[in-house]
DNA sequence: AAAAAATTTGTAATGATTACAAATTTAGAG
DNA sequence: CTCTAAATTTGTAATCATTACAAATTTTTT
């Protein structure tokens, strides 16, 4: 707790109840959670929360560059706790994201370009985890 | 314009009016226009289009991978008319998207993880053109 | 030329996110 | 301490991209 709490206040956010509640929940669950889980997942223990206060929270964190925004999902943004850098697997099926660890490629990966500023780099895969391969094979089939 | 048609047909799309005109802008705007910039470039010529037909018609693209869906800009998707692999600049201030030619990476990127049979690869930068990264500085400093 | 299939269209719904102003909490000055 | 200002939180209402769906149109097949 006080290490959330040390955490958000070495990124100069000021600590409250609820963003030291909203980062912790972010940091010990990898599951790269929406702004409405994380708010359904701290509704009960924190029944005063207000969506806004998730939404203005997280977007908090990711311009203090205490947590990402994931944007690797078209329905819906998904944040991640852990800001060093790895890349990211996203289920089309079930929607599910998962971490991957990444080489180094600081020698292909830019960080300057002409004339633009880099300030974040995200490498994102896109696919079928295996139930939801399984599951779209079997539907094929059935059409065929 | 045949070119078009041929294209449409190697991707196993029936080639349409609507199909083909989407599918030509794309190809001849490579400013990664969103369904919306699609729909208001077409319909002064195609005065019977539909925005649903424009989304449709862009799901099926990407189903065929005839094009590329970006889901590097939270507000909206943007699509790419260009599936060869390169990267994506994505400036938070105005929120154009440059194509940023990239190494060969194969050898570091993975097609197989695990579980996972990977479907897309994408690879995105984030930050500031020059234009609105002084806008942004100068900002910055009226604050202070 | 008629029937079936595919495509397109328009409208209405959905759902994530934001705007905004009121309410509450926290911090600072006296 | 206590009062005032600033920061934070909250709830409601709006916004806006996207999708659902069924009718209309076009294309293909028989």
């Amino acid at each position: 707790m006080e290490q959330i709490d040390k955490y958000l206040r070495e990124h100069d956010i000021k600590p409250s109840l609820q963003r030291i509640a909203i980062m912790e929940y972010l940091q010990s669950h990898k599951t790269h959670p929406t702004a409405d889980e994380i708010f359904n997942a701290l509704y009960p223990s924190i029944p005063t929360l207000s969506k806004t206060t998730v939404y203005n929270t997280l977007k908090i964190f990711v311009e203090h560059n205490a947590a990402l925004c994931l944007t690797i999902d078209d329905k819906t943004a998904h944040f991640d706790g852990d800001t060093s850098f790895h890349a990211h697997f996203f289920c089309l099926g079930c929607g599910c994201i998962y971490d991957i660890p990444i080489a180094d490629i600081s020698n292909v990966l830019k960080t300057e370009i002409d004339d633009l500023t880099i300030t974040e780099t995200h490498i994102y895969y896109k696919g079928y985890c295996k139930k939801c391969l399984e599951e779209k094979l079997k539907k094929q089939k059935e059409i065929n």
